[in-house]
RNA sequence: GGCCCAUUGGUCAAGCGGUUAAGACGCUAGCCUCUCACGCUGGAAACUCGGGUUCGAUUCCCGGAUGGGUCACCA
């Protein structure tokens, strides 16, 4: 078999060599050490946690390291393209502090463009670049046209459809579909050039030299030292439209691009060998590989499951919408990816998860379940070291899109808001009511008038004549101007007036000497004006509030119990 | 089913032949306290199972079990 003649017959419109692609792609000129890594999606949806997660390593590694991160769009797929999604993505990953230094990134009008001299960075824009490498290997006798259809191989293959994977026949399945490859290697050039001759389309595959017996010693910088059978499938490298797989654009690309770690989920691990032999054929120095383990969930029965694009935490606009921050979701991302992130967090509180020297050793080997507590507890650590002024923004900018009444209320008067979210706050001990904004409004919606419904009732025990006395005395009492000790000394007199024990411990000492004490008559005062049980400090509560507020509820609550 | 990967409390995880097996989240008891939220002090809770190797295995090797991933002209 001539293989010149069968690539020319094959590809007569390439005219490029790879020496003159090479060519285009200098190597580049970086300090030493640095990394060069990318974020390769495929703009069929939105970016989800499990995308997410990668791509903060893969940035983390390039920037850290003083290398570049760029964006490559793999758009090989036009059945599952979506309009739209890639600048979705770049928005999304925008907001998580995921920015590139090259690529397919928007320009000023919001639309994609290239920046950087690696491009095109869209892979539906680079066939003649493929289709030169591809050309390449049918004249090195490495890949061969193949002429059987989708529609015959699914024949062959007779199951294709996820319901009946779990009762296929591997073994068979397999074999058969090899020997259909085997058969369509040996085409003679007179049958090849009947095929074109009558414009029947053709997939480009490799011409694989493994052997599965035999296994290959393979070292993932997170996985470590792996065994892995050697490729023997003569997988697609150029589909029939011309353009390629997954695979193959990998394979070119990187090298191209002078990719140095490709940093992937490790659900590429299987289709590793397909690669290592792919890069040997073209002659291509194999970059440094990182599997990351995947982020799982539970199912309804208790088992492990990747985290699916439909999964609740998935969509990262549900963490918007529930009013997590994205530095409490990078924070939480880093506890996951970095096992000593959260001790390095506790000895450098000020500083930011950029600042943190990730390390590959230190990254888990295995999957983890996404745990919303955790995820919490970050998030509120992250809020209650907001300033006032800064959370006020945060929450109100939220609430005006996922809950206008409520927005509404905190942009009329900002400085009121950003007194009440000061309560507590700025100290060293901060208080964490928040895990997410939208915790907000529960917390200290009852500061406006329009919000403020009595929620808890008072407990079972207490006098009604002692709850409207306390209230009453109260308030004749009130003065705006007390401090808060003067202000909490009328509430003990009101206490002891009342059989109520004005001192805890000597309540705490003899309980039944008392009917209650100067928590409950606290308790009494604080259901009225804040129309609950728990509230902040109701010395400072009051003091925002303002006399006149504080009265009204006073006397309705007075009211309704009369 | 073949192949690959994994397996320390409920979750995330230190550990890298000899430890009272860290820590964080969650749960919980108590303290502090006008309630809450913080904070502090405690508590319950773990090495998947067999075989080896070794004076000694959570740690090394082999096998089983379990879980995950993957087996497309999808990425």
């Amino acid at each position: 078999m001539d293989f010149n003649r069968l690539a020319e017959l094959l590809f007569p419109q390439i005219t490029t060599s790879p020496a003159d692609i090479e060519a285009q792609y200098p190597a580049r000129q970086l300090p030493e050490g640095a990394k060069v890594t990318r974020f390769a999606p495929s703009p069929t949806g939105f970016v989800h946690f499990g995308g997410l997660f990668p791509s903060t390593v893969a940035e983390r590694l390039a920037h850290q390291s003083g290398g570049v991160f760029y964006l490559r769009i793999e758009d090989t797929d036009a059945k599952r393209e979506v309009p739209g999604a890639a600048e979705g993505l770049i928005k999304t990953l925008a907001r998580y502090g995921i920015e590139f230094d090259e690529g397919a990134i928007l320009d000023g009008s919001g639309k994609i463009s290239d920046k950087g001299n690696y491009g095109p960075y869209k892979q539906s824009l680079r066939g003649n670049i493929y289709q030169t490498f591809a050309k390449q290997l049918i004249r090195e006798g490495k890949a061969y046209p193949c002429f059987t259809t989708e529609e015959e191989l699914d024949a062959l293959a007779s199951v294709n459809k996820k319901e009946e994977i779990k009762n296929t026949d591997w073994q068979a399945e397999a074999e058969k579909r090899r020997a259909e490859m085997l058969a369509r290697r040996s085409f003679t050039m007179e049958e090849v050039e009947q095929h074109i001759a009558e414009g029947h389309p053709f997939v480009v595959r490799i011409l694989a030299d493994g052997d599965a017996e035999k296994k290959l010693k393979f070292t993932d910088l997170v996985k470590g030292t792996i065994e892995i059978p050697e490729n023997d499938e003569d997988f697609v490298l150029l589909k029939s439209d011309g353009i390629p797989t997954y695979h193959f654009a990998h394979a070119v690309d990187d090298h191209l691009m002078g990719t140095t770690h490709v940093i992937r989920g490790e659900e590429w691990l299987p289709s590793l060998p397909k690669h290592i032999q792919l890069f040997r054929y073209l002659g291509f120095k194999l970059p440094k590989y990182m599997h990351i383990a995947q982020i799982m969930k539970l199912d309804e029965l208790g088992n492990k499951k990747k985290l699916s694009k439909r999964d609740m935490g998935a969509n990262m606009d549900d963490y918007t919408r529930m009013g997590y921050t994205p530095e409490a979701v990078c924070e939480y991302i880093m506890t996951l990816l970095n096992s000593n992130y959260e001790e390095w967090h506790m000895q450098n509180p000020d500083k930011s998860y950029k600042d943190f020297p990730f390390n590959i050793k230190k990254m888990s080997v295995s999957g983890c379940l996404f745990d919303f507590n955790k995820l919490d507890d970050v998030s509120k650590n992250v809020i209650s070291k907001m300033t006032a002024a800064d959370i006020t923004a945060k929450v109100t900018d939220w609430a005006l899109e996922f809950d206008p009444e409520f927005g509404t209320e905190l942009a009329a008067d900002r400085e009121f808001a950003e007194k009440i979210f000061a309560i507590g706050r700025g100290g060293k001990k901060p208080r964490k009511d928040l895990a997410t904004l939208a915790d907000a409004k529960p917390y200290m919606g009852f500061f406006y008038d329009k919000l403020f419904t009595v929620q808890d009732q008072y407990p079972e025990g207490f006098d009604k004549s002692d709850i409207i006395a306390t209230l009453e005395s109260f308030k004749a009492g009130y003065d705006y101007a007390d401090d808060m000790n003067t202000w909490f000394d009328k509430v003990k007199a009101i206490a002891d007036s009342l059989g109520y024990a004005s001192d805890m411990k000597a309540y705490k000492a003899d309980p039944s000497a008392f009917k209650g004490s100067v928590a409950d008559v606290s308790m009494f005062i604080r259901v009225a004006i804040t129309g609950k049980m728990n509230a902040p400090d109701l010395y400072t509560v009051m003091q925002i509030l303002g006399t006149d507020k504080c009265f009204k509820r006073i006397d309705n609550m007075i009211n309704s119990l009369k």
